[in-house]
DNA sequence: CCCTGATTCGC
DNA sequence: GCGAATCAGG
């Protein structure tokens, strides 16, 4: 790949925002962090404060400890077409309600009623997913607490061993439920 | 082991 | 100039 001006100029671009030059390789597209981190250098972009791992710098605060709404549905993951889905658009609730039902119903419900059971997520952003991170998407998108399940998932598999479940679903175990 | 940026050095 | 390999650190 070439570093064109428009290239460069991305680069300076979020290399300024903060982000980490892997993300920003990613981006880019058809290089390596360690070419964007060269290029940093020879560019004489200012580097991160300290080196090593995330700068404090780059994250400025943190939310609230406490969880505002606790529910089972707060992790109800939004499909993609129903989040493109325009505001006020009509869906065919047979398209999509009756997987989602199942989904939700099939959600274990612990005898203490507010907390998920999926144990922990590893509130990760969009940026520190690996090919070994579960991308399960927890929360709305277009919300500012929303990020990814992030826990381990197998192998080469996007989603770690409780969201596959949710997400691969038998076709057997489908029509069981019809 | 996952990640981060920094540096070196052959190309 | 480029970036893989390496180093150093969280």
């Amino acid at each position: 790949m070439n570093w064109t001006d428009e290239r460069v100029e991305k680069l300076k671009k979020l290399w300024s925002e903060g982000l980490s030059a892997s993300q920003i390789a990613a981006q880019l597209g058809g290089v390596s962090r360690n070419a964007v981190i060269g290029k940093v250098h020879r560019l004489n972009l200012p580097g991160r404060a300290k080196a090593g791992g995330t700068p404090s710098a780059a994250r400025p605060k943190r939310p609230a400890v406490a969880t505002p709404r606790p529910s089972n549905f707060a992790a109800r993951p939004v499909p993609a077409r129903v989040a493109a889905r325009p505001a006020g658009a009509i869906v065919a609730k047979e398209d999509i309600d009756a997987d989602f039902d199942a989904q939700i119903e099939q959600l274990p419900v612990p005898a203490n009623g507010n907390k998920v059971v999926v144990p922990m997520s590893r509130k990760l952003e969009l940026t520190q997913l690996t090919e070994r991170t579960c991308k399960w998407p927890i929360g709305d998108p277009l919300n500012d607490d929303f990020h990814f399940c992030g826990n381990e998932s197998p192998d080469n598999s996007p989603y770690c061993t409780y969201h596959q479940r949710l997400a691969y679903q038998p076709s057997a175990e489908r029509r069981r439920m019809r």
